[in-house]
DNA sequence: TACACCCTGTGTACGCCATAAACACCCAAG
DNA sequence: CTTGGGTGTTTATGGCGTACACAGGGTGTA
């Protein structure tokens, strides 16, 4: 803890540090653990390899770092520095190599939005915020296996969090709803990592016992003569061409909660929220914008009439119990 | 593999299966596991235990399972069975006990829906899969954690991947939509219940770590002042009365999903898919039914308009390429 | 300058884990 | 009776995290 949180404390430069040489520090040894994570995944990592990879005995870890779940903390912190900001805050240039290759496929048909102002869609940002942790997850895929122990947040970890929610924060959900969305939100993200993680694990244990592999999911598929929609859409390619899983994810639930925010707010839409909604505010049916006027709201007479009953009904956000 | 789908093969009962005593037996060996599993988590899944929890020695079990994962596997597939046959299906009474305490909050306001034809609806029957999922996860946390290794899938596990599949076929999404949305709500319920683990895993370490555990927690709360966002919500209490994090997200997911399910047919809806949706056909808006006459298939004019024009302009209901 | 101390790195050791290999037994088939 | 396979045991190997005692060198103080 102490560790993961030492940003402003301490460290004021005046110790032995000198040559800059040969001394186990910590940040060497978080730097050389995340590299063979990167290589050998989570179970792969050893106090053991990370030692030798430094050229040091195994206990002498120990004398900079509690243990290997803490280091672990410490490298899932260390990782996560990569999204300290979106591109774009202060910070003169350092010259960071930097991937930035994402915003491939962008979900579905959903017009790419011209929000460009300071609020941005709440839309948009959750989805950035979403796409920046699968590209970090990419690149270190052991992150999502670092789930499910004892997991201390970092202040990077704290930070992305704290940008998801400022992201739903506007919306007019409940706060336990902003906390439910994000969380669920973020948990996608980790289980389709996870996924990633299964498949080169899969490759990895690869050679040998890959015929043995094949030769049982050949032998499934012969079973599955049993399971007509299976077979079905094994039959009719579905298996094939799968779709991006991460993207369609991303999507369905997007549209989820977009559907849960405007069937909250329906009514008091701020203009900040409304240019970036795409359809009806009610239903979410995409609504032509005439040539000319103002752009319509509502797809119908019906829906413009639902959002004001609605409005006259409701009144408090139903957050919680009133007195 | 051989071992998973052992089912109707061999055993004719011949052997020499006399006292049914002391013999090592693979279902004893599985059983004894995820007891074991059950109370100690996969982390705390010994061979040694095993076989102690048996009274033999740890390398008997060698010659009734090949390792430590394979017998993981076979867990899995025994647990899987618990949800064989959504119970109603021949079977004459058996008089299990069975949990059946579901059904508690049911998402949103969407009504109950009266669903009880032969076709149901299917995400009504996707939500029971995912709910049935959940449970077995909730009695048997360790499932979650089996995933990430090499997973092969036993019997048990493909049939409950076929129900899942069957239930959204029928929606007119292509095939690799049909997949994608399926596993999009496995993982999701895989991830859910990692959460589970997780709090396990914390309220097992506790006593001595607890405290230090809390004291973080609390100094890290303190950190937050930099944070406006978490530390708004903390203060309107979304921490306390957090949302049942499993129902919203599913929620959120099936809404997500029926909206592109929507967005795909809109046209076509026979009327096995059609008396389940408790919505306008095109944009899902509650819509009123009449005290008398048929109920209202439209929220209103404009959509009626829309699913016609779609009607026109789609033709095939593109799912498979029409010869 | 001398002494003490502490910080850091080391060596050894323990207990846990999965599993390979060789051995012991018992029952049934030849 | 011999023989052989199924079954359980013993012993051993190599990997893991980490506790503990120790060594050496730089530093603060006398």
């Amino acid at each position: 803890m102490d560790l993961l949180w030492r940003d402003a404390d301490a460290d004021p430069g005046g110790g032995t540090r000198r040559g800059a040489r040969q001394g186990l520090d910590l940040d060497r040894i978080v730097r050389a653990a995340v590299e063979l994570a990167d290589a050998e995944g989570l179970a792969g990592l050893s106090m053991r390899k990370v030692a030798d990879r430094l050229g040091f005995t195994t206990m002498s870890l120990y004398r900079h770092v509690p243990g290997r779940d803490q280091l672990v903390d410490l490298m899932r912190d260390a990782v996560l520095a990569e999204l300290a900001e979106p591109p774009g805050t202060h910070d003169e240039g350092r010259g960071e190599e930097r991937g930035e290759e994402h915003r491939e496929g962008h979900g579905e048909g959903r017009g790419e939005g011209r929000g460009e102002g300071r609020g941005r869609g709440w839309r948009e940002r959750l989805e950035a915020s979403a796409r920046q942790g699968w590209e970090i997850r990419r690149r270190h895929p052991w992150l999502a296996e670092a789930r499910g122990v004892r997991h201390l947040p970092g202040p990077n970890a704290v930070a992305h969090y704290e940008r998801m929610l400022a992201a739903v924060a506007g919306t007019g959900l409940s706060p336990s709803e902003v906390l439910a969305v994000v969380n669920l939100v973020g948990r996608f993200v980790d289980a389709e990592a996870l996924q990633l993680v299964e498949a080169a694990e899969a490759e990895r244990r690869s050679g040998v016992s890959d015929e043995e592999w094949w030769g049982a999911r050949q032998a499934l598929f012969e079973r599955f003569e049993r399971y007509p929609t299976i077979t079905r859409l094994w039959e009719e390619g579905g298996y094939d061409h799968p779709e991006d899983s991460f993207a369609f994810g991303l999507a369905r639930l997007l549209d989820g909660i977009e559907l849960l925010v405007r069937r909250r707010s329906g009514a008091e839409v701020s203009d900040e929220t409304r240019d970036e909604t795409s359809g009806c505010r009610v239903c979410g049916t995409p609504v032509e914008r005439p040539a000319s006027g103002r752009p319509r709201a509502y797809c119908s007479p019906a829906c413009r009439q639902r959002a004001y009953r609605e409005r006259r009904a409701a009144g408090a956000p139903r957050t919680r119990e009133a007195p």
